[in-house]
DNA sequence: ACATTCATTGACCGACTGGTTAAGATGAAA
DNA sequence: TTTCATCTTAACCAGTCGGTCAATGAATGT
């Protein structure tokens, strides 16, 4: 792969919309769809209004490119998975992996989650084109597993409700979580005991337990 | 207790109120604190906006009054419970009501969350001076479940998190869930499956089972 | 060197924001 | 019936909102 030639305007282009887009971001995650101001957003990335304007055409326009950006990474995982493999296993990954996107990077969760609470305007088609399927081929892989005696008959999609709501209640609930352990933030520690806490209920939960060779 | 004489002033004072409250803790949940204007509250509550700003003195003043109000009935429940009662009884009625609560008055829950995800700006107070005291004397609860080998060793906080974030969740998520569901709206079985489900993974995960006779 | 495209920005716009005011309507107490 | 506090409401305010525009600056292709 050739590394593609770039101008000089090209590289300030994007920087600066990076640049637009972290502040755009970190607002609408902190103070929703209509708290976050294009004039906050625009002073967030020190750049005059009327530029963030030029690069977005609009504010429906840099919200939508930010849900876009964060559902990018906010990849849903459990992905190459088949029947053969152990759940157990899969499971604790999956878990695990939540509570340190939870734990690292909350915005993303909390954007997704304000998003939810306001009834999805913008990812309506997300859930349906993405989702939607995704959660359908994990719905058979469950069955797979349960029909295998690997785990318990458990209704896969409350599973993968009960998985989600664990791991991203420590993102989007941070301020409760930390008031309630008194603390003043996450530590390395807490994403383990988090992640060990977690692990045991839901796995132990489905006939099945933490993999030895992976608990810490 | 004698029925306090009412006037027709004291009377339309307290319905207006009511009107206020209910119109407004509709749109906070919806559209946010920004998203949700006083006028867009005035309409919705069939009042002038000047008549709304009489009752509530400013936007800040209305929207402590709505979170004061919700957090009546967002009671935290679980009480007068002691060491001597069966967990598998207490946590089963615990989920189911918590269920129920998300499925039939969902709002509460949302306007909650959407403070939670906002950092607390408000609710920093209720949850140091309520929240706090109150799960610190169910984490001596739960110890003493386990102390007494009616548990498994599980940390009470984490417990609790996931607890409330697998009920809630159904509230806040209600539209990811009723689109992966494929339905429009929840119906009274669907109740009765998202406490079953919830409840045999989290009582089977501390080493519980659902009381037989409370398994519908 | 020039023409052209892209980037930057202050000034400006109408619409809407939370909030005030002042004048009148209403009901209760005397 | 008069008095007086409470209630109602249109009109109004300064400030902010999302968004436009036109003038200028800077990099690029020829």
């Amino acid at each position: 792969m050739p590394e593609k030639q770039q101008t000089k305007k090209e590289l300030t282009r994007e920087k600066n919309q990076r640049l637009i887009l972290a502040a755009a971001e970190k607002l609408f995650a902190q103070l929703g769809y209509d708290g976050a101001s294009m004039s906050k957003i625009a002073k967030e990335s020190a750049l005059p209004k009327a530029n963030v304007l030029y690069y977005f055409k609009n504010k429906d326009n840099l919200y939508e490119a930010v849900l876009d950006n964060i559902l990018g990474e906010w990849n849903l995982g459990l992905d190459n998975v088949s029947v053969e493999d152990d759940p157990a296993i899969v499971l604790y990954n999956y878990i695990k992996n939540k509570v340190i996107l939870a734990v690292e990077k909350p915005v993303p969760s909390r954007l997704f989650a304000s998003e939810m609470i306001r009834g999805a305007p913008y990812l309506q088609d997300y859930l349906q084109k993405s989702t939607r399927p995704w959660i359908q081929a994990k719905y058979n892989l469950f069955l797979g597993w349960i029909a295998a005696g690997k785990m318990d008959k458990v209704d896969p999609n409350h599973l993968l409700f009960a998985i989600w709501s664990t791991t991203q209640y420590y993102a989007d609930f941070q301020t409760e979580v930390l008031l309630v352990l008194d603390k003043p933030a996450y530590e390395e520690k807490d994403v383990i005991a988090i992640t060990q806490s977690i692990a045991q209920i839901i796995l132990k939960g489905i006939g099945l337990q933490i993999p030895e060779h992976l608990a810490q």
